[in-house]
DNA sequence: CAAAAAAGTTAGTCATTTCTAACTTTATTA
DNA sequence: TAATAAAGTTAGAAATGACTAACTTTTTTG
């Protein structure tokens, strides 16, 4: 299946909340880490939810399908490398993080694996 | 002004073609060259040239403002040496064409300064 | 010059992804 | 438990940027 860069945040963003140690998340979370609305957040992840990447609990909590959880560490994995390569050249924490975020949805692979030797190499 | 993407890219391609030689460029070329319909070039150079960045001469022949040129050239300079550090990583070429294509239009100042001089240096 | 080919435009459509306003449902708490 | 607060949904709209079908305009060529 193909995801666009919108279902890839959106999954991204729950794998990093929880491991950042957050108990239950919930639409309301996501919508505020994210800075997205409510009724966002609503709609994508019921799209989400029809592509079987995200299920609901029974209080309405949300977690990644098996298939969500790959999409997610596959690009929260870019996320952090290309930061920290940035980082590594003398790119502001912030700056780097949010260039990472525009252009970890837009690699190939045969170019992110590049990108992750040279980091690992350099490292 | 805040360019999208999309303009960018059309910016660019205008530039690409001029520095491939082509006497006179038409809409019909760009969208052979982008792979898009004739009616998409149509529109798009519609609001390039609402935004004066494009403007057409006698024979309906593209050209690029100053305004226009500076977008196009900022844009063609991350691409070229976006690619080349690529290819120097050891990604194949139209891939690394492919990707940098891709993530040109959403680096920061900050970030591809970073690239240009980490590029500079290894050279 | 007239027919045919090429180039360009208009009109209408679609997908993606966001929004606000207003509503319903669920949970908290006094 | 009843009122309030929080969470979630529905409905309708907007921007971006692509498409096809059908049309007009311009250019080429026999």
């Amino acid at each position: 299946m193909q995801t666009h860069e919108s279902a890839e945040d959106y999954l991204e963003r729950i794998l990093m909340l929880k491991e950042q140690g957050e108990e239950e998340i919930h639409a309301v979370d996501l919508a505020l880490s994210l800075g997205f609305s409510k009724p966002s957040v609503s709609i994508a992840l019921k799209k989400l939810i029809s592509q079987n990447l995200v299920y609901l609990g029974p209080k309405q909590d949300i977690h990644l399908t098996d298939e969500g959880l790959a999409i997610a560490s596959k690009i929260f994995e870019r996320h952090k490398i290309i930061s920290s390569l940035l980082i590594s050249w003398g790119v502001d924490k912030d700056v780097a993080l949010a260039d990472a975020c525009k252009i970890e949805h837009d690699l190939s692979d045969e170019t992110f694996e590049a990108i992750k030797n040279h980091y690992l190499n350099i490292k």
